[in-house]
DNA sequence: TCTAATAAGGAATTATATTCCTGAATTGAT
DNA sequence: ATCAATTCAGGAATATAATTCCTTATTAGA
């Protein structure tokens, strides 16, 4: 199933507010509501579109603090990898884990309440045998977006 | 406006599913499908649920790479870190932008469709004179959530 | 305890999603 | 080019959900 400019117009919009009714986004389209409402429905059969979710404001939950967090090994071997992907999948305060290039180490996008939070997370990832760990905290969070650009569609 | 027990039930369960149902969240939750839709739209005048969006599977739109770049400056001026600001904003791979702590530098996040994709951002970087610019790429996605944590509230 | 204020639920109403059916456009074979 | 066969689109009907409105509890303060 190929995604054509409609599919795109359709993706944006939703990106941006999935809120939107069927109808609402029809009519931006100009499809006919039955026809946007399919389209849409592919798109998530497909995948395309992952999920609904809400937003919420960082602060607002008790949660103003933004970590960078990367962590070195020179242990290569499976079981030092699988501990750390079960530990880091558990602790709710981590939201992305990346492994990077170059390297060999990882990258772990973490929400804390304060620096006192961010030690307790300090101690479970100690705990876990994460020992080459370095923070760096967001002073000013100048962009924060999900949507994704889509002008190579 | 306090967040109690029940508002924050129905967060956690709307950041993981913003397509229920204000009678679903309120079964859910042991409270009346009334009750629950007020609350829901408080949440939302008082900010703490900022949006709903759709979230996109990026390889299927074909941004299957992600890539942090960070750029350091020796420039202190308002002028610089306004058109840093303004280019930033105005590339739509560029997902996030933080300023850090320690160093003098700004982390980015982008999305592109591959190297060559990414050169071209780096080009758009180094035309608007950020010339101290250093990138890493994510090799595997381990970890990705929008979910944050709700326990101190 | 009484009153005012606040919060909750049920029923009615409105809006929206979803299905179903019909007709148009497109494709592929002859 | 013509004729099925298939895919795609739209309108109307139906089902589901959101929102409003009204009435009843519950709470806080005098």
């Amino acid at each position: 199933m190929k995604i054509d400019r409609t599919d795109k117009a359709i993706l944006e919009l939703l990106q941006r507010d999935a809120t939107l009714s069927v109808g609402q986004v029809a009519e931006k389209v100009n499809i006919s509501k039955t026809a946007c409402w399919r389209r849409m429905q592919q798109l998530e059969k497909q995948g395309v579109i992952e999920k609904r979710v809400a937003l919420l404001n960082a602060e607002q939950v008790g949660l103003p603090l933004t970590v960078y967090i990367s962590v070195c090994t020179n242990q290569h071997n499976a079981g030092w990898a699988q501990n750390f992907q079960r530990v880091t999948q558990n602790i709710p305060e981590i939201l992305e884990v990346h492994r990077m290039s170059g390297d060999l180490d990882y990258m772990i996008k973490a929400v804390v309440s304060d620096m006192k939070g961010y030690d307790r997370l300090y101690k479970k990832l100690i705990d876990a045998d994460l020992s080459d760990v370095s923070a760096s905290f967001v002073m000013e969070e100048m962009k924060h977006t999900t949507e994704l650009p889509l002008d190579q569609l």
